[in-house]
RNA sequence: GCGCUCGUAGCUCAGUUGGAUAGAGCACCCGCCUUCUAAGCGGGUGGUCGCAGGUUCGAAUCCUGCCGGGCGUACCA
């Protein structure tokens, strides 16, 4: 049950017979602090203003026409106009019971579902993965995972980054490798990125060699066979490596969600043919280029994007533009969302405009790059490491482990060698997404190994205790969930609040996939989570003197608190652990 | 130069798209383990929301101008 909603609907009809102007929108919001009840509207007073009332006056009028009969327990009017809306334990109490025995727990699917093209983590071919790719990787997959529950069809589209001069240096040194070296080959190809390095020096030191690297480019790309089945092993080994980090990750990214900048390398030669017939194509130097009057360059004039280069190579806005073709085309999408560094804003302002006018996607697709920002070093410049690198992303995950293994061997626990190790992974790995997933993704954040390996607070850890501390329960009360009966009264504060904070779950879910936002999700359970801690301090379950009636519904609150925890965090691409 | 973006507590971050007294965590101080897991709970200290104007019933949020950081600004991606 989205409340929320449910709520919107109701003012809607109350402002309409009130007689506010058609357009008034709703504006109910949760509460901002408890005596202000649960909800709010915030629509009475620009009303007012717009029809020359005073705003009490119509927001009685609207409470008189607004029916929240067995909802709601109280309105009432409050300060310039507010209309502060306290809901019924009653109503809350069933809303809960129905969500308890909802195997989605009370959130309904959408009604029209959309095709959604997420493109994310878009790594290199022949480089490791660094923590640079965390966050595209982690919150891409956060919000593919949250579209796919609610309902939408999502296709995950990896846009790896495997074509470019670069390959020719690659396949020479791959060549030699293999002739001179089984061991060194084995040994450079553990680590991509020694084997790039290797390659690149091999270019700048050598003539002969890169002469052979210049070759091979061209090779390559006329269709080659030799250079194709080099390029093939490099693109294969790059892919198991990755895959490996995807599944320590807990990321549903699998091989087939591929489609790499060579998928689209047949169909560039159609594009810059499309873009012509519709007359947006111009040369200047040479170069074949879109020119856009809605930005201009250094001079002010307007800026053309180079699709074809004076050789006549092509560029990354031919290949983005070609994606959005085969996107639209084939895939059928009704969203495309990027998660892609902010950095590449205007490039993707650019490709969106030029892709509406050739026709690339039609009027209604919705291209919406969900931009996050970049990494910096704890003195809020660009991150590197003192060697000048950034951190591989395989190292940060070794680290995490660590961490969580010296917190775990600091704990006095009952868990056995085996849950022990599942635990420090579960932690370590969350602890790390959780920190990059709890933050608004538009803005930059600083990367510190404290902060992003922290344990307590606002963490992955704190979620996933509260959810062992529910199961805790269960183990102790000796029922299932599936057992339970009977009513569920909601008396104590701490229960009443725990319940309102159940019955968000839905209106949050689909906030956060309409705005692709994981934080808002965290947001949430860190919330739900205090309000569990709170309910588990003042509220015993299984305690002596607790009566079977209330015990029962406590129960059923706390099964509902764990499928959510659980939910949720599932949502998030989080893994729960039973205890810790 | 132009464009985008950010500036909130000592630190790291929220702030529901313009709502009421700006919230968390870390750090610091005080309390709480013979009672369902103390990775926890309760309480406290800490703010001129970069600065100055403006818009209006109401601004951290919108507009303008400054200050400061970051990024982008056609033949890399």
């Amino acid at each position: 049950m989205n409340i929320l909603k449910l709520l919107e609907d109701r003012v809607i009809s109350a402002l309409k017979a009130a007689g506010a102007p058609e357009d008034t929108a709703p504006m109910v919001r949760a509460s901002a602090r408890a005596n202000f009840g649960d909800y709010q509207c915030n629509a009475v007073m620009a009303a007012a203003k717009k029809m020359g009332m005073k705003p009490r006056d119509l927001a009685q009028q609207v409470i008189d026409h607004l029916d929240l009969s067995g909802i709601a327990e109280k309105t009432e009017i409050a300060g310039p106009g507010f209309i502060n809306i306290h809901l019924a334990p009653e109503w809350l109490a069933s809303n809960l019971q129905n969500a308890v025995n909802d195997e989605r727990i009370g959130v309904e699917k959408v009604a029209q579902p959309q095709t959604v093209v997420v493109d994310l983590s878009a790594p290199n071919v022949a480089k490791e993965m660094h923590v640079g790719h965390l966050r595209s990787t982690v919150i891409g997959d956060a919000s593919a995972r949250t579209l796919d529950f609610l309902g939408h069809k999502v296709i995950r589209q990896n846009h790896l980054g495997d074509w470019g001069t670069q390959f020719g240096m690659l396949i020479a040194h791959l060549e030699e490798l293999e002739q001179d070296s089984q061991e060194a080959l084995a040994m450079e190809l553990s680590d991509m990125e020694t084997f790039y390095k290797a390659s690149k020096k091999r270019f700048d030191e050598d003539e002969v060699f890169a002469a052979q690297a210049r070759n091979y480019v061209v090779q390559l790309q006329s269709g080659n066979e030799f250079c194709l089945k080099m390029w093939r092993k490099l693109v294969d080994i790059t892919l198991a490596h990755n895959q490996d980090v995807y599944k320590r990750l807990n990321v549903l990214l699998t091989p087939s969600d591929v489609m790499g900048e060579s998928a689209y390398n047949d169909s560039l030669p159609t594009i810059i043919q499309e873009l012509d017939n519709k007359g947006l194509l111009s040369e200047n130097q040479g170069a074949k280029v879109v020119f856009l009057n809605e930005y201009t360059n250094k001079d002010g004039d307007p800026m053309g994007v180079i699709v074809e280069k004076s050789g006549g190579g092509f560029l990354y806005a031919t290949t983005d533009l070609a994606a959005l073709r085969h996107r639209t085309n084939a895939l059928n999408a009704d969203r495309i969302l990027y998660y892609v560094d902010a950095r590449q804003g205007q490039h993707f302002d650019q490709i969106f405009t030029i892709a509406r006018k050739a026709g690339f996607i039609t009027e209604e697709t919705s291209t919406e790059h969900h931009a996050f920002g970049m990494m910096l070093g704890k003195d809020g410049k660009p991150f590197k490491t003192r060697a000048g690198n950034t951190i591989k992303l395989v190292d940060l995950l070794d680290e995490a482990e660590e961490r969580a293994a010296r917190l775990i061997a600091s704990k006095d626990t009952d868990l056995s060698e085996e849950q022990k190790v599942q635990v420090i992974k579960a932690i370590a790995i969350s602890s790390i997404k959780y920190a990059d997933l709890s933050k608004n993704r538009t803005s930059d954040y600083i990367f510190d190994w404290d902060n992003m390996l922290a344990f307590e607070g606002n963490t992955a850890p704190y979620l996933m205790y509260a959810y062992t501390r529910v199961k805790s329960i269960f183990r102790k009360a000796n029922v299932s969930a599936s057992d339970l009966t009977g009513k569920i009264a909601i008396t104590e504060t701490a229960e009443r609040d725990l319940a309102l904070k159940l019955a968000r779950f839905s209106e949050t879910v689909k906030q956060a996939a309409r705005e692709g936002m994981p934080h808002i999700i965290c947001g949430y359970l860190y919330d739900l989570s205090g309000s569990f801690m709170s309910f588990y301090e003042q509220c015993p379950v299984n305690k002596d003197g607790v009566e079977a009636d209330v015990k029962n519904s406590r129960l059923q609150i706390c099964s509902l608190t764990a499928n959510t925890l659980k939910t949720g965090l599932d949502l998030l691409g989080i893994e729960t652990v039973e205890q810790m």
